[in-house]
DNA sequence: AATTCCTGTTAAAAGATGTTAAACCTTCCA
DNA sequence: TGGAAGGTTTAACATCTTTTAACAGGAATT
């Protein structure tokens, strides 16, 4: 499953409900607002990996919504939904800072296939801020919450510790974790002890690792370790 | 301006002639290529930052470009361009791991913007970086994520900074590599010290190098590395 | 040809990481 | 309250990577 969380602001309720059900379907957490302030309020309170966002609404329209937001916040992606295909709308909505811009009437398939695309690339370059919870890589599967390691149905209990650092991985899979970067945020400090200790973690889930060679952790000298999924 | 390089593939020579005038005009440095054999063979050749493929094309057709350039290439961002709106079509555009799909007559401004809103995801965090995470040069394989050389069977494990080196000098395959890019990336910094420590890093090379006598490092006398496969 | 600069090569020094085990800390419960 | 139990850090040593040093050759320049 996916894990990811969406924002849905549409205040036309059958479009609404079949949208949160449907995506709810597809295996994302949606909460869904029917008017401007409520979503605004909404977003600034939970943390969401996207925002889809009716154009014409209740007390605040979209645009407005995705201007305040975007004060703050640059990194959410925003996906605007309209039924007119006004040529400066869209060109509006790109300017604010949106993602993408979809047209009604449009097939669920194709809105759930930008989202996709769009959350695969703002995972790649911005992981440390997805909210994902659980992991697959190889033939392992990863559960963050429940700090468990699972793999052929057999479970393994993480540490904490063990837990944080395979979630930095997972979260930077295939790419470079930056060694101060995982020190910063499990150990809040870049010092020495703590850098020999995250060695010793790095070790311990190398062990847990072994069982599938597709997996393995590599060694960026001088600079972190990558988790590698082939 | 943006100093992004676009890879553009369109068989209509006036449609391709509009969008590289447009996008050149905006800043960005185009490529044009008029069918899907030269598209892959340019795109393989050079680093590009982002592709636009039209889908029905001679020889080889948008998605089947997509497709070969995703088995090695998970990156760079790719945009289809089609006339026909068909569902199918889209669904298949994105499965591929296409990142927009945008259908004809579009107008140029939206186009913009969705490149821009797609490089600013992408370039924020992945700069000048090519994608590329494999290479075939002689009868090398050489994966750079797993820092593994091989040859008839039998693997090498490279250090990170030979598997840096050895990426640099297969993104610039029978072409100049110059010293102090080589250092700069690799190094960040372009010092009398690092200098040598690269050139103990070539003759490491080019003793691994040495099984097969149709690729060498040839040296640039005063400005830098050649990795030649003949 | 002599000089100077640049590169090739090897080996040793310095530095970073791998690994294991013991010490240290909490937490929880008898 | 004392002591398991489990988690985390520190220590110690082994190993691997990278840098520095030293010397040998070429190439360019004069």
């Amino acid at each position: 499953m996916s894990d990811f969380k969406l924002l849905l602001v549409e205040d036309d309720p059958n479009l609404g409900q079949i949208l949160n059900e449907y995506l709810s379907l597809k295996g994302y957490e949606t909460t869904l607002c029917s008017d401007g302030e409520e979503g605004l309020k909404t977003f600034k309170r939970g943390q969401f990996d996207l925002c889809l966002f009716d154009i014409m609404l209740p007390k605040k329209d979209g645009f407005s919504m995705a201007k305040e937001i975007r004060r703050e916040d640059t990194v959410t992606p925003i996906i605007f939904l309209t039924a007119k295909s006004m040529k400066e709308d869209t060109i509006e909505g790109f300017k604010i800072g949106g993602d993408d811009y979809i047209t009604k009437p449009f097939s669920m398939e194709e809105l759930l296939l930008r989202i996709k695309a769009i959350l695969k690339r703002t995972a790649e370059t911005n992981p440390q801020v997805s909210g994902r919870k659980t992991f697959e890589f190889g033939s392992f599967h990863f559960d963050y919450d429940k700090q468990i390691l699972s793999r052929a149905g057999a479970e393994t209990r993480l540490t904490s510790k063990e837990s944080e650092l395979l979630r930095l991985l997972c979260l930077h899979l295939n790419q470079p974790l930056d060694r101060s970067v995982a020190l910063k945020i499990i150990w809040r400090d870049d010092s020495y002890f703590n850098a020999r200790s995250m060695d010793v973690y790095i070790a311990k889930l190398r062990k847990l690792l072994r069982e599938d060679e597709s997996v393995q952790i590599i060694t960026l000298h001088g600079s972190g370790f990558k988790l590698i999924d082939s």
